[in-house]
RNA sequence: GGAGUGAUGGCCGAGUUGGUCGAAGGCGCUCGCCUGCUAAGCGAGUAUACGCUGUAAAGGCGUAUCGAGGGUUCGAAUCCCUCUCACUCCGCCA
């Protein structure tokens, strides 16, 4: 949610920051609409107030006319009146407000001046890569058919149980979600994040706090006739950690890691990715998040990306950076980078990590602020993201990155003391 | 799930026969005074949001806020309704 005082006084700016967005005409519209409802708005506000400062003026009138004994009557008739006004004004004004912020609710953020144009994925700029793509004598497999060969992913019978996009790890198969579970946490602790491990539900408000609705309720489960939704990233109940709190500001920077399944509908997806680990109603991550002060954030968000890359650097994963253009920037971002690791079975890099500057587009909503003394004014902080990372997506591209001719699956180097000395993962290792 | 109790400012805590209550008192905090230092003491101050006005900043006026929302009333922290949360007891449960 953006202030919408700074949207009054300079609507240019959303303007083209709409522009720059290549948004709809339908949010174009919508921000018209705001500014229009929001100068009736005002008027009310004022006509009301008004009235209030009369009423109130005249009760203290009546309560001192009693007081000396006095019939106070046809203040009361008059005041009768003035009451009546100033409740059919308080229920425009309450349309109003609810319009407005539901507007308010729905527009996106800014782009920071630094991101780069472009109308579409196709123009996000590559920035880095890291690693070499590995070398194969043979036709590299994808990961769904290594992982069913060897027995550690069970896509059918999560079919059975549950249905499409979902996932059964199995032996060795759980054990490395086990293990990069563990193996991501402890590295991001020794980096400066505390770890986390939220509830998986959350209410309405925790929802709208970090940006997830009401916009994008077609993209999140909800619980039948409960103020509970399944929550699409860790992001959310950890963002929201500290929801409607003033912080000092020795706390900041916070860091948390966070360890939550993920849960999402991907509604309008349908026949995209439909094999494998890549697209799933449910999975695991690891995320950062960090509340920081305004002028710190942007230094924030080239730390989490570095803190991701460290991830796929450890796990020797080849990897690309790409900055995310204007025209592909998500509805609560100022400025994003995708991490995307190769994978040689689909000869492609996919996404793997996401990192994100939201400013205080999530604190406006949330009303996360701190203060920088005990006497200044509160002020929003700064909220920002990124996984490291998504843990389908790593052990697809460890099973494509580090398969061998035989059909096994080295363990990378890193995890083997996690897979309790496990180095190889092969039909030796099917009865687990 | 059943029964009950409660929710007031940074904290504690008055106020529930509706009117002078943005709210006593205390603690904490800030500034000043005092003291050789510390402690004690004295004085002043100490919420947030929004609207209007105004400015280089500030300020001024007004409105709202006593868990949240709605209602009764000329007027609600005080009365009524709904909801949320916390605590206690019972039941159930990993």
């Amino acid at each position: 949610m953006l202030d919408a005082k700074l949207l009054r006084q300079n609507p240019d700016r959303m303007r083209q920051a709409l522009s720059r967005r290549r948004e709809s005409q339908e949010t174009i519209d919508m921000f018209e609409q705001f500014l229009d409802e929001d100068r009736k708005w005002r008027e009310y506000v004022a006509e009301t107030e008004q009235l209030k400062a009369n009423r109130n003026a005249v009760t203290q009138q009546v309560a001192q006319a009693k007081r000396n004994g006095e019939d106070a009557q046809s203040l009361i008739e008059k005041m009768r009146l003035v009451g009546d006004q100033i409740q059919a004004l308080d229920a425009q004004i309450r349309e109003s407000e609810q319009v407005i912020e539901d507007c308010l609710l729905r527009l996106p953020n800014l782009p920071h001046d630094s991101v780069p144009e472009g109308a579409s994925e196709e123009e996000n700029p590559e920035l880095r890569r890291h690693g070499e793509a590995p070398v194969f004598s043979f036709e590299p497999k994808n990961h769904w058919d290594l992982g069913q060969l060897l027995g550690i992913l069970d896509f059918e019978r999560a079919a059975k149980v549950s249905g499409s996009r979902f996932v059964i790890y199995k032996g060795l198969g759980a054990r490395l979600e086990r293990a990069l579970m563990n193996f991501m946490i402890d590295m991001q602790a020794g980096r400066g994040y505390e770890e986390v491990w939220p509830p998986y539900l959350v209410n309405r408000a925790s929802m709208v706090g970090t940006g997830n609705l009401p916009k994008f309720e077609d993209d999140v489960f909800r619980v039948a006739d409960e103020d509970f939704y399944l929550i699409p990233t860790a992001e959310v109940p950890v963002t929201n950690l500290h929801r409607d709190e003033i912080l000092a500001l020795e706390m900041l920077p916070i860091n948390y890691a966070g360890f939550s399944s993920s849960f999402r509908s991907e509604a309008g997806s349908s026949g995209r990715d439909t094999r494998g680990l890549i697209r799933l109603h449910q999975f695991q991550k690891v995320e950062l998040v960090k509340f920081t002060t305004p002028e710190s954030s942007y230094d924030a968000l080239e730390a989490i990306v570095e803190d991701a890359e460290a991830v796929l650097r450890a796990l020797r994963l080849p990897y690309r950076v790409i900055e995310i253009c204007t025209g592909d920037l998500g509805f609560k971002e100022t400025k994003k980078y995708d991490l995307e690791v190769w994978l040689p079975g689909a000869k492609m890099y996919r996404e793997i990590s996401s990192c994100s500057n939201f400013e205080d587009f999530q604190a406006r909503r949330a009303n996360i602020r701190f203060r920088r003394t005990e006497k200044s004014k509160p002020e929003f902080v700064h909220t920002l993201n990124g996984s490291a990372l998504a843990l389908g997506r790593t052990m697809a591209a460890i099973l494509e990155n580090y398969q061998e001719a035989d059909g096994t699956i080295r363990v990378p180097e890193v995890l083997i003391p996690y897979m309790g000395g496990v180095t190889r993962m092969g039909y030796a290792n099917e009865r687990i």
